[in-house]
DNA sequence: CGAAGGCTTGATAGACCTCAAACACAGTGG
DNA sequence: CCACTGTGTTTGAGGTCTATCAAGCCTTCG
């Protein structure tokens, strides 16, 4: 919940009640092992989840068995928000690797809203961040090469994890295989490969198994044409 | 405001004295003429506008002078209503064509949704479809060819014109060139014309000057593997 | 230690881009 | 009423980015 918490504080500061009030949602924590579905398209889910660890992506099917990937989210991420509102998913919810998340119920979150006015604004606000996510996505795959996608996408998830203080020295453990990088950026997964190795010739990232650095992050962000403004961080 | 009302009555009912409360709304009207921005990159709005008559769309410039259209807007829309919970700007709304749109203050709104939590949900809600619609887009860019973008897109814009009425028999007045769909697919202008012209050929669709309809709804679905539950439209 | 999944690399092919030029059409002004 | 202009559409030809197929290699894990 301190990871929650964070991160709603990037963007606006909580007080010590509302605070509290957080702290007090029931949470009913569970191991997700592996590669796993959390929710599902077509599912009408009860309650939400908080991601305590690991890593999650939203993604889609499409006619052929070709799979999309909508967004990747770290520790503290609420991916599935928008159930409260959007009672039936139009996507799929899943880990990337072993993780733990932690599910509280709709009915607590619509409770915790109408008691506290202010929190509801900072998730609401939390939902529209997501969709500024999907709009800088949007414009890399229309109008960004492959090159510059990748690159966009490895400094996407390096700051959204500085966030949450889990990359020292833009190094981060990352679960991501480059075959879910191709899915997200739409480029097929050779391709991803040529790219990722030519960033290594260039010295821009270090990334062998699931430890990935950042060598050179000035470069690596523009490559990327990367400006953190989309992620509408506080700071 | 009557349109407005019905887009959001077309996923949950209103009660009298919500409707009532919300043609209470202050509204400001001005006339748009021509191509123009109503609000900018980096602007800081303190009002969110209702579109009224025309056309609008939400864009990005990206390094390079491309330029990126993340989504249209027909009347009824409010496309900056996320300027309420994020108030800087990360992309573009303009017009496409002449049209008239209603400015409401963030104040009267914001006490809108104090004093009527359900309409304060109900525009949660459109947030959320409007998440919805990037990521159905972001699945085109990813996974589907310019034939099936081009097809997908006008299935949409058709959709959408129904919910407010403004598409009797799959016929619809669109101002939109065929320079802005290729900034929205992601595809260059010539080959958009391309493919259109190919959509002609197999009599999915009549398409001259600013009139386009659709003389094959199901092949035209078919070929953008249409299906309109990412609206969340509640019929 | 074997198997399975992920990574790497080469060769060929195709979808789409860019450049370039002609054409259609609406609005403007003489 | 018609030339003029500007924007949008249409068509052709050559080039490029990226996909696909195929194979070998490397790690990890049971």
């Amino acid at each position: 919940m301190e990871l929650l918490i964070r991160r709603l504080e990037a963007s606006c500061a909580l007080t010590d009640r509302e605070k509290t009030a957080l702290y007090n949602l029931p949470i009913h924590l569970r191991e997700i092992t592996g590669i796993q579905d959390i929710v599902r398209e077509g599912d009408r889910p009860s309650q939400c989840c908080l991601l305590l660890n690991g890593f999650a992506c939203r993604y889609k099917i499409v006619r052929g068995g070709l799979r999309q990937v909508l967004s990747f989210h770290v520790p503290g991420d609420t991916p599935d928000l928008l159930s409260l509102y959007l009672p039936v998913m139009d996507h799929n919810l899943g880990t990337l690797a072993t993780g733990q998340v932690g599910f509280i119920p709709h009915q607590s979150i619509r409770r915790l809203i109408r008691e506290h006015p202010r929190i509801g604004a900072a998730l609401w606000r939390d939902t529209l961040i997501d969709g500024s996510v999907f709009r800088e996505w949007l414009v890399g795959m229309g109008r960004r090469d492959a090159y510059a996608r990748v690159a966009h996408l490895l400094c996407e998830i390096v700051t959204r994890m500085e966030v949450v203080g889990l990359a020292p020295e833009k190094c981060i453990r990352i679960p991501i295989t480059q075959v879910a990088i191709s899915d997200a950026v739409g480029v097929s997964a050779v391709h991803v490969n040529r790219v990722v190795k030519e960033m290594r010739n260039q010295r821009l990232i270090r990334w062998r198994g699931k430890s990935l650095t950042v060598s050179d992050w000035a470069k690596l962000k523009q490559a990327g044409d990367f400006d953190p403004a989309y992620l509408h961080l506080a700071s």
